[in-house]
DNA sequence: ACTTCGACCTGTTGGC
DNA sequence: TGCCAACAGGTCGAAG
C-alpha cells in the first residue's frame, strides 16, 4: 500500500471526508499496531473538530484544537471512509467516528502502522524531529543532496531511502528512480559526481509526482470497499521485473538484495 | 557520525 | 495439489 504517493493519494481522498468535522468517539478494537495506540484518544479526540489533514513523509497528521493525531500505514495499513455501523473486518483496527454519521477506518494486517497521539508540537515530535526534506518540496535540490551525500559511503539506493536524507523514497520508487536516472544502486552515494545527482533529483520528484499524479485517478473511487490499486504497475520500469528484459536496451534486469530489500536494475544501463 | 541488522506482524507466492 | 520457507509497499532502535 503505502509509498509516498499512496500516503498522499490518502491524505487527498479522506480531507473532504473529515477536515472540518467533529469526532463523536473512537473505538479501538486493539491496543496495539507498531506501539501502543495512545490510549487518550478515547476521551481527547471525542467532542475535537478535525482542522487540518496534512503530511510529514509518510505520515499523516490530523490537526485539533488539543493536538495532533499521527498516523502511519506501515507496509500494509489503509484507511476508508465508511458509514456509520458498517461491520469491521478482520484487520479493521480503528474506527474514528464522525458526528455527520461518517466514519475514518483504520486497517493494517500486518501492523506494522502506528496511531499516536501528540499534544506537545508536532515539529518537535521524536518520530518527526529528523526527517529529511519532503521530495517535492523546495529544500530538496541538487545541493543538498550533494553535500549530504559526500559523508557518505552507503550505496546510493540505501542512501535516497534513508528518511534522515530525504522522506518518502520506498523501495518501489528508490528502484525506479535509480534506473530512470541511470545510475547503479550499488553506487556509493559519496561517489557520485554533482551533475548526475542533478539528474537523480529529477528523476525522484518526477516519479514520484507521476505517481501522485495516477493515483489521483484512483482518489474518485477511493471510498469503494474494494480498493485495489496497482495503477503504477503499468509505468514500473524496473520494480517487479527481474529476469525480464529491460525496456531500453533488452538486457535481462538483475536482482540483488540491499539492506534485506530488494533491488531490480539494469545492468547495461545504470552504471 | 555512519552502517548493519534484528525486530515487529500477517498474507501471499514460489519451489519442491 | 499441498506444504513450508521466503518474501512483501516501512522504519525504528540497538549494537558495532
Amino acid at each position: 500500500m503505502p509509498e509516498l504517493p499512496e500516503v498522499e493519494t490518502t491524505r487527498r481522498g479522506i480531507q473532504p471526508h473529515i477536515r472540518k468535522k467533529v469526532v463523536r468517539n473512537i473505538i479501538l478494537r486493539r491496543k496495539n499496531l507498531r506501539w501502543p495506540i495512545t490510549p487518550a484518544i478515547s476521551t481527547d479526540l471525542p467532542g475535537e473538530t478535525i482542522q487540518s489533514v496534512s503530511r510529514r513523509g509518510k505520515y499523516l497528521l490530523l490537526g485539533t484544537s488539543k493536538g495532533t493525531l499521527i498516523i502511519h500505514l506501515g507496509m500494509s495499513g489503509s484507511l476508508r471512509i465508511v458509514e456509520a455501523g458498517r461491520q469491521a473486518a478482520k484487520h479493521d483496527h480503528v474506527d474514528i467516528v464522525l458526528a455527520n454519521g461518517k466514519v475514518l477506518r483504520y486497517t493494517d494486517p500486518r501492523r506494522f502502522g502506528c496511531i499516536l497521539w501528540e499534544t506537545e508540537p508536532i515539529e518537535s515530535h521524536p518520530l518527526l524531529a529528523s526527517l529529511g526534506p519532503e521530495p517535492l518540496g523546495d529544500d530538496f535540490d541538487t545541493d543538498y543532496l550533494f553535500k549530504k551525500s559526500r559523508t557518505r559511503s552507503a550505496a546510493i539506493k540505501t542512501f535516497i531511502m534513508d528518511s534522515r536524507v530525504v522522506v518518502g523514497v520506498g523501495n518501489i520508487y528508490a528502484n525506479e528512480a535509480l534506473f530512470l536516472a541511470g545510475i547503479s544502486p550499488k553506487r556509493s552515494a559519496g561517489k557520485i559526481s554533482k551533475p548526475r545527482y542533478a539528474k537523480l533529483v529529477l528523476c525522484i520528484t518526477q516519479v514520484l509526482q507521476q505517481a501522485i499524479d495516477v493515483g489521483g485517478t484512483t482518489l474518485r473511487d477511493f471510498t469503494d470497499s474494494n480498493g485495489e490499486p496497482g495503477y503504477f504497475a503499468q509505468s514500473l520500469q524496473v520494480y517487479g521485473r527481474k529476469g525480464k528484459p529491460c525496456h531500453v536496451c533488452q538486457s535481462t534486469l538483475k536482482e540483488i538484495r540491499q539492506g534485506q530489500r530488494s533491488t531490480v536494475y539494469c545492468p547495461k544501463c545504470q552504471r
